[in-house]
DNA sequence: GTGAAAGCGCTAACAC
DNA sequence: GTGTTAGCGCTTTCAC
């Protein structure tokens, strides 16, 4: 442990502009309470010694450590980066730092939510799409710091703010549009739901699947569902089974955009053309969905960063806020690989998606 | 400025546990020089008071941060993200937290680099596809913590590790495998050479791009370099003029696979056949080039950020080592999008690139 | 092996 | 307005 001091102290600075350290320090943090003149000479002679306050010090000082941690699993994923581009957009505009912690695995998961962090350690946490247990919602209760949710819910967390994205109903919205265009065997995949992570989206996405099924008088058919773990490669394997199925689904509903594009090649192996023989909708509206044109529920996945944590910034200057809920609708985007079912089934040549609506 | 106090402190432990702050803190740190029994005694009473140690304290008490900035431009974008993930993945086993300081705009970039950080305020800094100015190096030469560039270089900072490309050599081998493929009308569609953020990966593969052709004796022409801001919107907007030119490329290297991205739909705008009529080459490798069979050069993303934060790490552990340039090769990724160009070229209706190779 | 005490650099009362 | 001073909570010499 090399324990080097730091080369110019607030004391240098204060000998050298011949004041003492206390103005030292007011002039630096702006505060009113201290002449023009000597400010501008203690910045001045602050600069010329290159002197930068020293940040632990200051934080212990002060009591606050001026740093939010974040929680995100897998954040190189399109969708996490996006939402986390909202929390880091909005944070470079404070004096915040971002501690970003990422999971992607379920050992990191758990040990994150395990220990709840203490005021000493950072001001705030911001959660992002990960739902907590009951036993880990218990110790987020009784958090010590302010803890905001975002695409996360438990139910007995009413005491902090939460950003959610209505999976359930854009499930339904999703489902049924592939039902208005004249679908009735419309598959469905998504990620397991029983996993050490309890990522939740997917399923809340089904169950709107199945509402929508019910409502419209179609009975959900076990044989179109598919769960496996997520990626690109699993949906398209998920897929093959589904589309190769005695009586195949017309219409397939991925839980997210990911997964859809696993579903277009599936399709396109099995040489079904989209939309024709079989029609696919997505959902987040990452960027590839636009590239391959794909049909799928926008997400307001930026704004939802945004949001939580201008929330949480929010409840860092008033003490006394009221907990929200944010609710982010999400919206259907239709594109061009949803069309009414065919009656008959050409087996011809692959065809692509058209192109995207690159307006 | 509400100046709380921590809960629990190390005193508290102390006090309960009968024995000095001191002790306290060696059993804490797994310090040699205290009694088996009693470091098992306070760990226990540390664990029942659910003490935590304050980070600002400790930090300010052994002299240091513990923790990282890492400067990167865009993190969302795939490539940048891929870097990132090395680099988080890497740190999340150390005990270093991560700050980072994404770079969004020209005036982000000049604030990041205009003020190198001290000691006092982290221990070390990696920068991250940030090109440093002269006026920028010189400053980065007297940084007073270890530095480390990744995908970034300048040649006056010897005294600091780099991670690099080959750019220039890998725009040099996508250029030699179209010609070897019988191309000699190529363009080249890439950044914006001249701009603020001074991004040079582009021009560097532009550069291997021009020696390839002189070395295969071709001149190159003017009128097939087009560069624009990074984007696929503007590469197809770039694409497009290149591909109505009266005497077209038959085949476009794009400086990113983004951009070649926007090339693939701007020949499908035009109704000409990828790679029948046009071939396309891009560069990095993310999945969306997997996605759409895109043949590209493919940068060792993830390991270049952890090998950038591997030998920071190994800086901060042995204050004397001598810095290193590590290189990775980008690789031929041939897929489905380049092939000899075509004697004739028939305008018929848009055919996708093959499926991609997903094996 | 353990306690006492002197900082680490800064901030915020409190005097004047 | 500005100086003085007492911490913030921890680590680490230095005694014992």
């Amino acid at each position: 442990m090399t324990r080097r001091k730091q080369s110019v102290t607030i004391r240098d600075v204060a000998q050298a502009a011949k004041v003492s350290p206390g103005t030292v320090s007011r002039a630096m943090r702006g505060s009113e309470l201290v002449n023009e003149e000597t400010r501008k000479h203690i910045l001045q002679v602050a600069q010329t010694l290159n002197y930068t306050p020293n940040l632990s010090a200051q934080r212990l000082s002060i009591g606050r450590t001026l740093s939010i941690k974040v929680i995100i699993p897998f954040f190189t994923r399109p969708a996490a980066a996006a939402r986390l581009n909202g929390v880091v957009n909005v944070l470079a505009e404070s004096n915040y730092d971002l501690i970003i912690h990422n999971v992607s695995t379920p050992e990191q998961r758990r040990t994150c939510l395990e220990t709840i962090p203490t005021p000493s350690q950072v001001d705030a946490l911001l959660i992002i799409s990960i739902c907590p247990t009951d036993e880990e919602a218990r110790r987020l209760a009784e958090a010590e710091l302010p803890v905001t949710l975002v695409d996360a819910y438990h139910e007995k967390l009413t005491m902090h703010h939460c950003v959610r994205g209505m999976d359930v109903w854009g499930g339904r919205q999703a489902t049924e549009y592939l039902i208005q265009l004249g679908h009735r065997k419309i598959g469905f995949i998504g990620d397991r739901v029983d996993t050490p992570f309890n990522f939740i989206s997917s399923r809340d996405r089904h169950l709107g699947y199945q509402q929508a099924l019910e409502t419209a008088g179609i009975k959900p058919d076990a044989a179109y569902y598919r769960e496996n773990d997520h990626g690109r490669k699993e949906a398209r394997a998920s897929a093959k089974e589904l589309l190769t199925l005695p009586n195949r689904p017309t219409a397939i509903f991925a839980a997210s955009d990911t997964q859809a594009i696993g579903v277009l090649e599936a399709a396109r192996e099995l040489e079904l053309r989209v939309p024709e023989d079989v029609s696919v909708i997505g959902y987040d509206d990452i960027e590839v969905a636009d590239i391959v044109g794909l049909t799928t529920m926008r997400q307001q996945l930026f704004k939802s960063g945004e949001i939580g944590i201008q929330l949480l910034l929010e409840k860092l200057d008033h003490e006394e806020v009221n907990p929200v809920c944010e609710v982010l609708p999400p919206q259907l985007t239709p594109r061009h690989t949803t069309a009414p079912p065919q009656p008959s089934n050409p087996r011809c040549s692959a065809v692509p998606p058209d192109a995207p609506n690159t307006s």
